[in-house]
RNA sequence: GUGACCAUAGCUCAAUUGGCAGAGCACCUGGUUGUGGCCCAGGAGGUUAUGGGUUCAAGCCCCAUUGGUCACCCCA
């Protein structure tokens, strides 16, 4: 028997009705902030996404592409991310003569080959926003307020908004050195986890979950403290916009980012109840990796967040979407003896008829008993069911039953449409 | 990649010290001619995840593989 591989998952028709209610949402609010769509590729060349992570970076995210050689020879990844393709579509379209700044979205899978866990998939689906050639911290302000919106709407509850700053690489070489300065100091207290961390990563070890590092947590340096004149206007101007707008948020010392290209703002929305991965949205600042990936000085701010974990939420939270919509009305037949062909050809054109004029019908097959198409009709949510027999075929006539009040009548055939279109926009 | 727990019908779960693989729900059919929900009866549905091993005998014990769940690592 075939599974599906280790950490994808197929999206049920009963999951329906919440994947096209986030994708609704997020569309109607890109439209209202003025992002426009952009797809690129699934695969990119390897190497656009080695670049710009930092060597150190660059190690541990080799291991969690999915990498392949394709027949010319050429190494192509499956995307981990959508911010460098989308960097590299910039670039490649020369956007930034369009007008400034260029503000982008998307919404498609991404792979990474990672052991799958609560809200951690190998195949999963992200909605991804970007402005590009922007410095003013209001873009800053106004990505997050898009998120901000999304989960309003959608009514989540109870969310937590994470902020901070860790500089630029002006201001952060101080940071990094004061944490390594701390840090060294009690190296033995450290895990070998965190031993790891301070020579390959130390920012990383600010969100340390060993609970021999936690005591040192309290009093490690803060990259707040280390910020220059430029970051620290930056992020001032920032949460006052926010204070401004009222929008609840913590200032968290401990949220970093682990690669090298992040800049100045970085942020991340926290849902309860989903598990340990707890981000429904993460994102920031990274004014220095269009010039890593060979483009000309441009700043970028953007956010990624995964749609499986909204959904997630969402079951949490007992949010129920709006159902699809499905055909409420069913044209049933009674295809006995000799006159069942004449009557069966009836019902299949009618069903037809019905489409092509806007309604949604079913048409049962195989020639069941009535019974078992009431049966199925009743099933499947619908609210009429028009009867063909015999006798309604001789007299241009069909009989209508409603469902819902157990009721039913002759109507003429003729007045079929009509008298369905009324019913129909009453419910 | 590491660790713990787990895998029996589409779903939720039973199956005595190792001794003929079951129930509920869902699905299909019927309960006299063309009428749904409730009820009753019947049917279909399984190589017990896969491959080996131990045994007279394996759903049950052992090994491996695949997959699941949760956490760690990592997090773009």
């Amino acid at each position: 028997m075939y599974q599906a591989p280790r950490g994808t998952n197929d999206i049920l028709p009963e999951d329906w009705p919440y994947w096209r209610y986030l994708r609704d949402q997020i569309e109607r609010l890109a439209s209202l902030y003025g992002f426009e769509r952009i797809d690129t590729p699934i695969f990119e060349v390897t190497e656009l996404f080695e670049r710009g992570v930092g060597e150190a970076a660059s190690v541990m995210v080799e291991k969690e592409m999915y990498t392949f050689t394709d027949k010319g020879g050429v190494s192509l990844t499956l995307r981990p991310e959508f911010t460098a393709g989308v960097m590299r579509a910039y670039l490649e379209h020369g956007m930034r003569v369009r007008p400034s700044p260029v503000k982008l979205y998307s919404i498609g899978p991404i792979f990474r080959q990672e052991r799958p866990q609560a809200g951690r998939f190998r195949q999963h689906t992200q909605w991804n926003l970007e402005v590009l050639g922007e410095m003013d911290p209001a873009v800053d302000f106004e990505v997050m307020s898009i998120a901000w919106q999304l989960f309003e709407d959608i009514g989540f509850r109870g969310l937590s908004f994470q902020l901070n700053s860790i500089g630029c690489p002006r201001c952060r070489p101080a940071h990094i050195q004061a944490l390594v300065e701390h840090f060294s100091a009690h190296r033995e207290k450290l895990s070998d986890v965190d031993k790891r961390r301070l020579e390959l990563n130390p920012l990383r070890l600010l969100d340390s979950k060993e609970p021999a590092a936690q005591p040192l947590l309290d009093r490690a340096p803060r990259s707040v403290d280390f910020l220059c004149d430029e970051c620290r206007e930056h992020f001032a101007t920032l949460r006052s916009y926010l204070d401004g707008a009222g929008l609840p948020y913590t200032v968290n010392p401990r949220l970093v980012r682990g690669f090298d290209y992040y800049t100045k703002t970085v942020f991340e929305v926290w849902a309860e109840g989903i598990g340990a991965q707890a981000a429904v949205c993460g994102g920031g600042r990274y004014d220095g990796l269009i010039e890593l990936l060979g483009g000309p000085p441009t700043p970028g701010i953007g956010f990624g967040s995964g749609i499986e974990r909204l959904i997630l939420t969402l079951k949490a939270q007992g949010v129920v979407p709006p159902p699809l919509p499905r055909p409420l009305v069913q044209v049933s037949y009674v295809a006995q003896g000799e006159a069942g062909r004449a009557v069966k050809q009836a019902a299949v054109h009618l069903a037809r008829e019905l489409r092509r004029a806007g309604i949604g019908a079913l048409l049962p097959f195989g020639d069941r008993s009535l019974k078992a198409q009431l049966k199925a009709a009743d099933r499947q949510g619908v609210r009429y069911v028009v009867i063909l027999g015999e006798g309604e075929l001789a007299a241009g006539q069909l009989t209508l039953r409603d469902l819902a009040e157990a009721t039913q009548q002759a109507v003429a055939r003729d007045d079929l449409i009509p008298w369905l279109r009324r019913r129909l926009d009453q419910a």
